[in-house]
DNA sequence: GAATATCGTTGAATATCCTAAACGCGTGGA
DNA sequence: TCCACGCGTTTAGGATATTCAACGATATTC
């Protein structure tokens, strides 16, 4: 499915990322250049990496489109196939003994979300110093209860119950219970 | 909390949104721009908005940081306080009297993540006509079974299974069995 | 309180980008 | 066939961004 096209990275080659994102909506060079308000030529030049835009006039090309720079830069031309999951068809990313996290898909790249099912045995503890990333993440309890904390807030949290943070803040998670928790937690962007 | 910075714009303003990064991560203009390996006035008259800085430099000076050119535009700097959340806590957002959806968290503008507890009474049906919007979504079975239809492919889900989809294939949830179905579920960027 | 250090800003020179106008190429119609 | 049309590309020159070096302002040190 989608775009046979394989090499183009992430942030780089901008060019090859707005020549696919033309050609997506069907646009000719002069086309979009007419609809943006600048010139087929500077189109040409930064479809070949000639040249490396200015920000105002990629704003202006991608207004033409129309598509944000944020979606320019976030958009993702390689997603997954797959959709229904086993539980055992779930990757397996922790390699703790008490704790075990099970990813919802394999691990792909430019995906918005990650999507975990964690579980962890009583006395689990993620430790305080590893946790730090970007993005927020949010997860819902389902069974047990886990000792969750998030910067300076800590709170115990039991079935039903939930929370919400960015990942760039500290946090640790503990099962200071005497059963098993389950917890099923989403980030974006995800981090594995 | 957070940077008291009010009026920065999503994807115009480039100065106030590098200024702010630069500030958060506690970088100078001279050392980000010793980093970077640009000059400090570049920076300056970018924060300025006095320039508007080619792609190329604009990740230089990223680079330096360190941040990718899609998180500096998709950075949200206006997030939530609130952290954790009862099962009461969560915000009902679904008006259904077969379906519950609750959401974690206020609806709040500029989420990375959206992440709802559904509970499906048995013959409840979302259809399959209104359910298109953009991003991807990802969720978990965790109690009953639940009966879900992306594009061609349908599959009854029990707990533990999952599923993970672009949201603009059109989908269907349905609980086909004689228990209540419990999901969790998560999309990106938040529908709600 | 002067000397020093560091901050962000500015002006002139240089490097880079963008425009305007051509070019070469393929295609389809008189 | 030959001309007209549209495509993406190229080149010269004007517009814009970046560098380099200096400047004033604000702390800090002696």
């Amino acid at each position: 499915m989608s775009l046979a096209l394989q090499g183009v990275q992430m942030s780089d080659d901008i060019g090859s990322r707005l020549k696919l994102v033309r050609q997506i909506f069907g646009l000719t060079q002069r086309e979009l250049a007419r609809r943006a308000g600048v010139t087929n030529g500077a189109i040409s030049l930064i479809e070949q990496n000639r040249v490396s835009p200015s920000i105002s006039s990629l704003k202006k090309i991608l207004d033409g489109i129309p598509l944000s720079l944020a979606d320019f830069f976030t958009l993702n031309f390689s997603p997954s196939d797959e959709v229904f999951f086993t539980a055992e068809e779930l990757t397996e990313i922790a390699h703790l003994p008490e704790i075990s996290m099970r990813l919802v898909g394999r691990r792909a790249k430019g995906r918005a979300l990650g999507m975990l099912r964690e579980v962890y045995q009583p006395g689990a503890d993620t430790g305080d110093t590893m946790l730090r990333h970007e993005g927020e993440e949010c997860g819902i309890v389902v069974s047990g209860s886990l000792t969750v904390t998030v910067g300076v807030q800590e709170r115990v949290l039991n079935p039903g119950e939930a929370y919400y943070f960015r990942s760039d803040i500290p946090h640790r998670f503990r099962n200071q219970g005497a059963e098993p928790c389950v917890l099923i937690s989403a980030n974006s962007p995800p981090t594995f």
